[in-house]
DNA sequence: ACCTGAACACCGTTCAAGT
DNA sequence: ACCTGAACACCGTTCAAGT
């Protein structure tokens, strides 16, 4: 061997990448090594590093992918509905949905940390912050008075249905299963949305 | 050397967790290793494993100490306040004080992944719970009437407060600072109790 | 009995060497 | 030019051997 072509390196990349995403999907974040990866696709541990920068890079192109599956997901949501609170109900909904399908992947987007010394990449803070502009819209329909409050009360409650995900799926609780992360997702929306219209409708 | 009894079994443990929560707060959980814990207390690899039973364990009885600290700080919250609402809002707001001035500990309680054969010990899992019945038993003075939906309310509401300690201390939201967490805190639960008073009251 | 430290099977990452 | 695979500096964990 030592020279094959093959493919070409964005093949190998690609190739990579949807790897990555089967390992991490199947067995977790912690399955994700390079010697691994680098046979699943036929390849040695060095070729990996012609492709990508480092396994944080990996890390961090498999996150990318994740929340475009997430956008197109809200994304859907929010077409769907035209009344504004049963919109925020149903992303929240489809929020939990979405990570109690694919926890694993969910889960290594937010267990990700950068090292001290680097920062998060441009294109990946703006796919998050992303996630939560939808919400910030939803208010402004909901409450167009609030103005500049409503991104606040967005980030508020958006944090919260991501906090009862994070309960629900680690399962530091007892609250498991669908039906359960449903069912507090569904009362964290009501509630803070009745107490939110009341004084600021 | 190869034997000096210098210290009990129960010392060089207690050594070790301190040294183990003095590494963490300092440097993160990834900086715990096997090899620089027993060095930072003056002994080889092979006589951690003589005290615990694996590096898990470690990190398991440093949460526990951490869980403990963290539940006299909320004890003393509720004694200190006698007006309910107050008091909820309060516990929230110390709960993320708590998670803000010691970033590191509370990180390593909630990114801990138990091995899927193996289940979360009974009095780590009483200790996670013993924070959400604080909040439960203060939903039960607020709204006596709502009986076992208090609860869901608590879950759902303090999951949310998590939520929102973890968006701003992972920083992946522009969300950074402690002012910025108590507003979106505050935020959050101010609504969510006027939205479940009025509803529930 | 107590503790050591070499050994084993793994990591991520690099880079001289082969075709 | 493309890819390999040995090498380096690390891991967690075990256990025969030393005192």
């Amino acid at each position: 061997m030592a020279r094959r072509s093959d493919h070409s390196r964005n093949e190998i990349k690609q190739m990579a990448l949807q790897a990555a995403e089967n390992i991490v999907a199947e067995k977790g974040s912690s399955a994700l090594t390079a010697r691994r990866l680098a046979s699943e696709i036929g390849y040695t541990v060095g070729s990996l590093y012609l492709v990508f920068e480092n396994l944080d890079d990996v890390t961090l192109q498999v996150n990318a992918r994740t929340l475009n599956q997430l956008s197109s997901k809200l994304d859907s949501v929010v077409s769907r509905h035209a009344d504004t609170k049963r919109c925020i109900l149903e992303l929240g909904l489809a929020y939990m949905q979405f990570a109690s399908e694919h926890p694993h992947l969910w889960n290594m987007v937010f267990e990700h940390q950068q090292p001290d010394d680097k920062d998060i990449p441009d294109w990946y803070q703006e796919r998050i912050n992303s996630l939560f502009q939808r919400i910030e819209e939803q208010f402004t329909n909901l409450t167009p008075a609030a103005a500049s409050e409503n991104a606040l009360a967005a980030r508020a409650l958006w944090s919260g249905v991501h906090g009862n995900c994070v309960i629900a799926l680690t399962g530091k609780l007892d609250i498991v299963g669908i039906e359960d992360i449903e069912k507090t997702c569904d009362v964290l929306i009501e509630n803070f949305l009745t107490g939110w219209v009341q004084t600021h409708g």
